[in-house]
DNA sequence: ACAATAGTGTCTCTCAGACAGTATCGT
DNA sequence: ACGATACTGTCTGAGAGACACTATTGT
């Protein structure tokens, strides 16, 4: 099986995504809904969908996106968006999911990625007609980026690197991550986006740092504390040392409350 | 295969996701190699690609959107959102405004619609694997909603009757009116988006009432004058009546500032 | 002791909510 | 005159911003 030529591939991928759809549609949707007898599907145009992934983080209070350096045509050695091709049988969450997986080693984003919207201009892909779902997450750092399999690099980059022209990027990625930002910058500033960007257990000072650097401004301490805390929806525990440099009082811990008690 | 047990369907899910990815893994290792010369498009799964339209206006101050009745299956005779097939050669943003002017006769909503979400997860279409594109509008009113060439009717809606179930739509329409539901109350209540619901001049109990409806509460009359012209995006003129059916003295008018001056 | 960071108290300004009061129309 | 609608004034409380102050650590 490890040594299937491209044409089985294709037969058990076909066969497999009848299995999977009829799996699933009789559990879903066994509803209504008949199809025509005589139907033929290539009445339609037919497009290539591909997701595509805005991972951010912070690096030394920078916004910053993970992305892949292409090692095929079209822009091979060009750095984009990591993504790929949606398979007939998942879902736009799982195939984005799935394919950060496999271009990164990132894991374990299920929860954290969000959908942007879809890019479907004519042309946005020299090959073919591609409509592309874009995705965005915030995680905490992003370790040993270098396990990749279909990427031959990975690297992490200040969006003004991006935003100001200094990197250009494949496709039409440098517009879907300038409307990425707007939205994190929006959704940072309010609500509760910003707790992707920080580990389980975190300290009142890592949180607005965070908001700084998304905000891209200076944040009075006093004045974000009460803001923070006011807002119920994170928790206090023990005190703990995060190993300042310089010294000074060790910070309480929060951690982000679960679920809502009635 | 229609009668799999669960557990038979999960070990088939579970061996079909492994034949997926090796396939899918030594597919691409060759076209790494090979892209340049012969590069061929059926290489990749392939999907129809549509957009779908939920044009909200206000109905007897009742939040409401425009539904078409299917002439054709799959849905037959069920009630959807008008839209349809992409073209190669359109944007997606191209594509919603030609569909909904084919469908429904509505013309002139190029500023207006706005992209809500891509859907694609499998099975959401019984034909083919579909991909849809989803817009939201705001119109004043929805004239003459019969002018239609595909669908063999259309009607305006109240969303409550589809949010409680009184009416099913189909494919997962419901789900993309509930999430157009949810972005629209958000986009009225902190932004500009009521306007859309105006015509080009309107007095202010017009726009209060167009947040009440899409809000579903009553504003008080003075508070909300505050916030509306404290917001700086619309500009008074003459006074005019609009014909209060027991008098009542004639109301200011007021349109949307168009372009900011330096 | 000193520097450095965490956390508190307090003042002001703005703005939303509540609501009483005034102005101008039709009949 | 009267009712109805449009508009104004004012009080109050919550919350953001600015900033002085106290508390607890390491060196």
């Amino acid at each position: 099986m490890m040594t299937l030529t491209r044409g089985y591939g294709q037969i058990n991928l076909y066969l497999v995504a009848w299995v999977c759809m009829t799996a699933k549609q009789s559990r879903r949707r066994s509803d209504a809904a008949t199809v025509p007898a005589g139907y033929d599907p290539d009445a339609f145009p037919r497009f290539a969908v591909t997701v595509d992934a805005v991972v951010f983080t912070i690096v030394d209070g920078r916004l910053s996106i993970l992305l892949i350096r292409r090692g095929a045509e079209p822009y091979a050695g060009g750095w984009a968006l990591p993504g790929g091709f949606k398979q007939p049988a998942e879902s736009l969450d799982e195939a984005v999911v799935r394919e950060l997986g496999e271009e990164t080693g990132l894991a374990g984003l299920e929860r954290s990625l969000v959908q942007l919207g879809a890019y479907g201009d004519p042309g946005r892909d020299p090959r073919m007609n591609v409509v592309t779902v874009a995705y965005v997450a915030a995680v905490p750092d992003i370790p040993a980026v270098a396990g990749a399999t279909d990427a031959a690099a990975a690297e992490v980059v200040d969006v003004a690197e991006i935003a100001e022209g200094r990197r250009a990027l494949a496709f039409d990625h440098d517009q879907i991550v300038a409307d990425a930002v707007t939205v994190i910058r929006r959704e940072v500033t309010s609500g509760d986006l910003a707790y992707g960007f920080l580990p389980g257990t975190f300290t009142l000072a890592q949180l607005r740092s965070v908001h700084e650097a998304v905000r891209g401004e200076r944040l009075d301490p006093a004045n974000f504390r009460r803001w923070a805390t006011g807002r119920g929806d994170m928790e206090p525990l023990g005190r703990r040392r995060p190993a300042g440099p310089d010294g000074g009082k060790p910070a309480e811990l929060y951690r982000v409350r679960r679920a809502e008690p009635g």
